[in-house]
DNA sequence: TTACTCGCTTGATAAATATCAATAAGGCCA
DNA sequence: TGGCCTTATTGATATTTATCAAGCGAGTAA
């Protein structure tokens, strides 16, 4: 892999606090590759072989049973995925298919066990890592089992908006039918809900939403930590540069 | 607490493997307490204080917004909860209140944190618990999204009825509200569905619920481990086998 | 026993959400 | 620029699920 991503590696709350020796050793052993957009990284089912770090690009986790699919969660850089599948040797629960075009660390699951059992600072963070996965999953399925779908999307709004510094306009970050199958609904219903929403502070334009009336939106959404995560607030994190915006989207 | 706890406590997969040193350390400090029942024993929002581990009895894992309220779990004997809030130290993301008289093994976070820190079987042991519990959610959240209410509840008493060694008839272990509400449906829809599943290979007498043909039940439930869990049979336990089964049915 | 909970069931109705079909809009490419 | 393909929207309708309001029934205390 090229030197110059692993300076974004070793800063993910994951491997920062590893022992450099570890995280050199790694690093050695891992490789990184870029995928074309669409392509189906990890099937549910199967076991893990690589630890994946998503360095540039967007992947999709979605999960189908009985001929029906849904997005569990949509994975941005710089982050891990399918840490617990590597842990504990057990199959995938979920798939993992590239949005677009992506860069992506793998590092074999023997190694990061190996590291694991060496390291106790990885260990610790693996475990925080694993703690804060496990949270999450948690709060989607509260919110799935508390909210309805126009809630769900007003929350989704409103944090998407936090994550930006409280930004009065979004960008949506996948195609709609994406981001409906991610807060369960259809894409229809999806579609009214959007429309419901304007006349309670949002503003649709395509893929551009804008909020015009906070509180309003708020009404709906009833924003809570304990459901829609940490405000963790991202105004002055800028440090990665998205390239050609405009062109980015899309299949390829 | 009680030399006679030990043991239990002992045998758990988190502290199974951990250095007996640091089990006893634990054990030290650690207090048994007889709780009542309805007791709320940790409120959403709240921080870690201790982690639980419950002896006897039974649990309930629940979360609330905006004046709703759901069941997220059940938890029983013996097994620990919310390690997840003890490693992250953040605020609970779920309320916990016993549904009957139960006895609980209560050891500080801090305590437990040192003996993470120290050793570093039990830290792979916490890690594949978290693990465990972050997969158990994804299926909760998979089978929300990709199951409606008829689905779950078949999967549910197939479920059951397969942790207690294919037995034919079951008792089901909470009132049914509960039930229904860890479902994600209300009583009422739950009482329906039962009633729906009367000629589909169940018939239900209060609270024993009997299969009498599982492969009609089998044939709505659709099971797959990937959503239900790992099949562990209560008589005996198979050792671990990694084919990769193409349960995944297309269209059904 | 009677009366009283409390949870379960049932029926009627309403709301939420999905499905199907058709149209509109947007990006992409020749 | 127009044509093509995909996604998004809209309308009509069906299905699923929730709500409200009784009624039922087992367990419990007086």
């Amino acid at each position: 892999m090229r030197d110059d991503e692993k300076p974004n590696l070793r800063r993910l709350p994951l491997f920062r606090e590893m022992m450099t020796p570890t995280f050199d050793s790694l690093m050695q052993i891992a490789y990184s590759q870029s995928f074309p957009a669409q392509l189906e990284l990890i099937r549910q089912g199967e076991y893990a072989d690589f630890l994946h770090v998503i360095i540039e690009g967007s992947v999709e986790l979605h999960a189908s049973w009985n001929g029906r699919d849904t997005v569990m969660g949509i994975v941005h850089p710089v982050s891990t995925f399918i840490l617990a599948a590597c842990v504990y040797d057990e199959p995938y629960l979920m798939s993992a298919r590239t949005l677009e075009r992506s860069q992506i660390v793998l590092i074999p699951v023997a190694d990061v066990r190996v590291a694991l059992r060496r390291d106790s600072d990885f260990a610790m963070a693996a475990m925080r890592e694993l703690a804060g996965g496990y949270r999450a999953f948690v709060r989607q399925a509260k919110n799935l089992k508390l909210r309805n779908s126009l809630e769900r999307l007003a929350a989704y709004i409103l944090h998407q908006s936090c994550r930006s510094g409280d930004a009065a306009t979004i960008v949506l970050p996948v195609e709609k039918r994406h981001l409906a199958s991610h807060l369960g609904m259809t894409p229809e219903n999806l579609s009214r809900s959007m429309k419901a929403l304007q006349g309670h502070g949002v503003v649709v334009q395509g893929m551009r939403v804008t909020i015009t009336d906070r509180a309003r939106l708020a009404a709906i959404a009833v924003p809570d930590p304990l459901m829609d995560g940490p405000v963790i607030k991202a105004p002055t994190v800028l440090p990665r540069r998205r390239e050609m915006p405009s062109l980015a989207r899309k299949r390829g």
